[in-house]
DNA sequence: TGATATAATGTTACAATGTAACATTATATC
DNA sequence: GATATAATGTTACATTGTAACATTATATCA
């Protein structure tokens, strides 16, 4: 499950994360979602509130929202998503497993890997930053395969 | 360092990739950059010999070139780099090491994280696909922002 | 060899994603 | 209320990739 919009909402007053109307708008459309959705998605969705609301006005938010740690971008199919905590920027590392057929996804939290994660970024001397994107198919799409 | 372009040659005779001549310049493109090419650039390259070849020529070659384990698809930045190792397809799992800024990549292979895949891959009924994103900053680029 | 099937490549047009540059509007601060 | 700063609107464009169909090359077999 992910935060409800009151939680996000709070969660960005305590952090003193400015939310605009618009961006609140942006937000919730993504809160109430429990799938991906591509940037143009977001914006058919806003624009029913939002009539002059364009590319450059999705773009805009979404790079706000990622910098604030709410949401995830997912370069493999374009996607965003929110981030299943609300911790995402500073506090933790995560992973995402996503389907290469019917693109959903799914955040987990494996130790082993941030651990391992942490030993490379020392190693390597290389600063960790977006989610692991871990690419596949999923179980519903293997069987799907076979049928 | 990454494979030589002949040693390439002989690993496709042995396992039966039918290189096309189209498919081996390309590769050779690949092959003598050391670092990731955008389609666009792989076809700027492959013009300068066959000036009919357009976008549509280097996207089939490289769907080939990444079904027969040759080459990785890195979604983060739209690029395509030569595989490390000619066993990408069925052998081993890799990970890739991606700097957000100047967006050079080093393939690296990490017990752990192998491991846990592995795991993850049972757990979660998911079949793992491609290279395993890690995106970041690399010391070279740590360095320059401080300066 | 020549007929025929299959694979590869060429060609055109288009869809999707994202950004640059500049204008306008809202918000905060003094 | 004047002014600076942040946010949003607007237009035009760059990049990446795919769909659909035509043509050419390659393999296979009678």
């Amino acid at each position: 499950m992910q935060p409800k919009f009151e939680t996000i909402i709070d969660y960005c007053r305590s952090k003193n994360i400015q939310l605009t109307n618009q961006r609140s708008l942006i937000i919730r459309i993504i809160a109430n979602t429990p799938n991906q959705l591509t940037a143009n998605e977001i914006l058919i969705d806003l624009q029913k509130v939002n009539p002059k609301a364009n590319r450059m006005t999705i773009h805009r938010a979404l790079e706000f929202l990622i910098d604030a740690g709410l949401i995830h971008k997912i370069a493999f199919n374009h996607t965003y998503k929110l981030c299943a905590h609300l911790y995402c920027k500073h506090d933790h590392h995560c992973q995402i497993l996503i389907c290469q057929k019917c693109g959903n996804q799914t955040e987990i939290h494996n130790l082993q890997i941030t651990g391992a994660l942490l030993e490379i970024s020392r190693t390597h001397n290389f600063k960790l930053a977006n989610p692991v994107e871990i690419t596949g198919s999923c179980a519903k799409c293997q069987t799907e395969e076979i049928l």
